[in-house]
DNA sequence: TTTGTACCATGAGAATTTTAATTGTAGAAG
DNA sequence: CTTCTACAATTAAAATTCTCATGGTACAAA
């Protein structure tokens, strides 16, 4: 597994570049921002590891460049910032996740593994509208808002828009999302999908969440 | 897969067996206690479903003989009454689940396959000194008292009873039942400990879930 | 169009789950 | 044997989750 760093700190770089090739990736540097994208761009690479602020080119404009070509390559930043408004952008750009510094490297080589594992198919983040949800850092954005959810707000959330635009019948989200089997005549969905439609503040115009009467509910973009 | 059920009445055995065979599973019928047990024991079967009241031999004594033989064929009772003294003794007496009548023929049906479908390995019983949890019909019972558990005190004692004996780590039991990945740091476990002992009546004499001090629990039949 | 019925939306309260702070205790170090 | 410290037990309160009751609305039948 190849990983590219782009990081302009020595103290940085070759600590992680240490670490990771004991784990046996390979491991190449861009000290730099530009040569960081088009390295990035040769497609040699199976994770990126993007620092916040480098010379020549944000991490942030990096990320949104490479995944115009790149739709299934991870992306993690490493950020010192952990403002709500820095991390939105990171999102919206594309990242699958990112870690604050400092940081340990413990911590860091987990993410990279979860990031690799499954490879083929899962994907991390999901698009529905103006709203991304993404599953490792369990956060939603509705445009440039960070929506809080709960813990099964979210799982239904996920749900929905792991199917989108197909319409899921209510024993099918009661069985993958609260794990019940046989008996789903209990009406937890409903008052779920009322909380999320108000915490996404979705009115008329923004009807992603449609009920299809007697069946369910389907996540569509109108 | 061949099932035998043992029930007096045609009306429902009737029913049941041209249910049965229309999902082609191989039925079988006695109408009286003793020759129930005397066909059960026969060892032809997957699968008994067992009326409550039938003549000769109440559906428990055939449920109790037929447990010493075959400790992996489930056991599914038929029963009118839903009174807890009732359905106590047939969990004691080792069935793996039980349905009221009347009931729908879709329900049990569901039921016969959750039995079938693991088969090999995974059971549905445990038990800990004079502890006995029953994962399908998620039940617990402290001798003869049924012990009324919510979701998650249900699901940290099946994690710990599934691994009798064996000391569970904090970070273990928080991935397997919190379903939380990185991050142990939260004082959860501790609580539910704390709720499962009082729940149980686990004094000094009966201190089946032990602490192992800087590493977590373990089941153990002291 | 009107009426009826079954389904869904919504809100409030109960139960469960989680967090957080305090108290207690085992085992190590002196 | 005492003291200290880190960990566990316990409690109370906050947050989440679930249940239940009420009111609204789509769709079908008259």
């Amino acid at each position: 597994m190849r990983i590219l760093i782009v990081e302009d700190e020595p103290g940085i770089y070759n600590f992680l570049k240490q670490g990771l090739e004991e784990e046996s990736y390979a491991v190449d540097i861009a000290e730099e921002g530009k040569k960081g994208l088009h390295l990035a761009l040769s497609g040699d690479y199976d994770l990126l590891l993007l620092d916040w602020m480098v010379p020549g080119m944000s991490g942030i404009e990096i990320c949104r460049q490479f995944r115009k070509e790149f739709k299934d390559t991870p992306v993690i930043f490493l950020t010192a910032k952990d403002t709500v408004d820095e991390t939105i952008f990171g999102l919206q750009a594309g990242a699958n996740d990112y870690i604050k510094k400092p940081f340990h490297f413990e911590e860091l080589l987990e993410r990279i593994k979860v990031q690799l594992r499954p490879k083929s198919g899962e994907h991390s983040i999901f698009k529905l509208g103006n709203i991304t949800l993404n599953t490792t850092t369990h956060q939603v954005l509705k445009a440039e808002e960070v929506i809080s959810l709960t813990q099964k707000e979210f799982a239904l959330l996920e749900y929905l828009m792991r199917n989108k635009g197909i319409v899921c019948r209510r024993s099918r989200i009661i069985e993958s999302v609260w794990d019940i089997h046989f008996e789903y005549n209990t009406g937890v969905i409903d008052v779920y999908i009322n909380a999320l439609r108000k915490k996404l503040k979705l009115g008329e115009d923004e009807n992603y969440i449609q009920t299809v009467r007697g069946v369910g509910y389907v996540a569509k973009e109108i």
